[in-house]
DNA sequence: GCCCAGGAGTGTG
DNA sequence: CACACTCATGGG
């Protein structure tokens, strides 16, 4: 079933190209196909407009696309108030169409444990083998994130062959530690409480818990910071030092959306630096 | 073949 | 708290 929906403003290259997510993939014609829960979902953008394919039930696909974008992030009022900051200013109206996005939890949480010291290509491999024999297959050669309950059946030798190397001994204790349940009581928890939580997970450290908070659990006052992170701090705003230093100085210069700072910076950083452009830049 | 990757855990100074 | 070392593999 094919159907139109409006999510403003959103730029569906920006938001899905630009390394947030790790299933969509666009195909020639320009559309996206990816996985949202157990929905197989083809996007495309015209315009103001989304082309959605997905099937069979238009509202329940609806929402979960929807949902996916955070349609109802006020992305006017979100730049208003970065856009006291100077340095986000100026070059804000690029990325207006750049979404935070909002996976499932369980998802998010693997996909980011199995991202430690690996490169995009390799942990896109990683999740699709997971996908491909543990999900549910939902057409010809596409299949759902595995949900707990399977995936908490795999041993670890099995997972080591997905080519999960070290990484497979914490999807293990993952599965063991967590639950549907126990997830359910993380989203109850605000921030901070749930960083620690994630936190004392194992394979999760400063920079996945932040991850899995602001991509997973959808908290916008989150903020990630990895090498291309630290780069944008230390140029933009000359702020170098451990990762507790760092986070303390987003949370004060971009309070409650951090989130959605560090997505812009991030951008800004890895993809347009290396087209040697910089649409941010510092003050003189 | 060689290099190194969107880090985390552990031990030491 | 700041570093050093290891972790296990596969994509480029």
């Amino acid at each position: 079933m094919r159907f139109e929906t409006r999510i403003l403003p959103l730029d569906l290259d920006l938001t899905l190209g630009c390394g947030q997510t790790f299933r969509w993939r666009k195909h020639e014609d320009g559309s996206w196909q990816g996985v949202l829960g157990d929905q197989l979902v083809r996007l495309e953008q015209r315009g103001q407009v989304m082309i959605v394919e997905a099937a069979p039930d238009r509202t329940y696909a609806e929402e979960k696309v929807r949902e996916h974008f955070r349609a109802s992030d006020d992305i006017p009022a979100i730049q208003r108030a970065l856009g006291k900051d100077p340095i986000l200013a100026r070059g804000m109206s690029d990325v207006r169409g750049l979404r935070i996005v909002k996976m499932d939890e369980w998802e998010c949480l693997i996909s980011f444990v199995l991202a430690t010291y690996a490169n995009i290509p390799r942990i896109t491999k990683m999740i699709e083998t997971l996908a491909d024999r543990y999900g549910e297959e939902l057409a010809e050669g596409v299949h759902s994130f595995p949900m707990h309950r399977r995936l908490s059946k795999a041993t670890r030798p099995e997972l080591a062959r997905c080519g999960l190397g070290y990484r497979a001994k914490y999807v293990r204790e993952l599965s063991a530690r967590l639950d549907d349940d126990a997830i359910e009581g993380l989203k109850k928890l605000r921030y901070e409480n749930l960083r620690n939580e994630l936190k004392g997970l194992p394979g999760v450290g400063d920079k996945v818990a932040d991850c899995v908070s602001l991509f997973g659990f959808g908290r916008l006052e989150a903020f990630p910071i990895d090498v291309w992170m630290e780069r944008a701090l230390a140029r933009l705003y000359r702020q170098k030092g451990s990762y507790a230093k760092l986070r303390a100085f987003a949370g004060e210069r971009f309070g409650p959306y951090a989130g959605y700072a560090q997505e812009y910076l991030y951008y800004n950083e890895r993809v347009r630096a290396s087209r040697g452009a910089c649409g941010f830049s510092e003050e003189r």
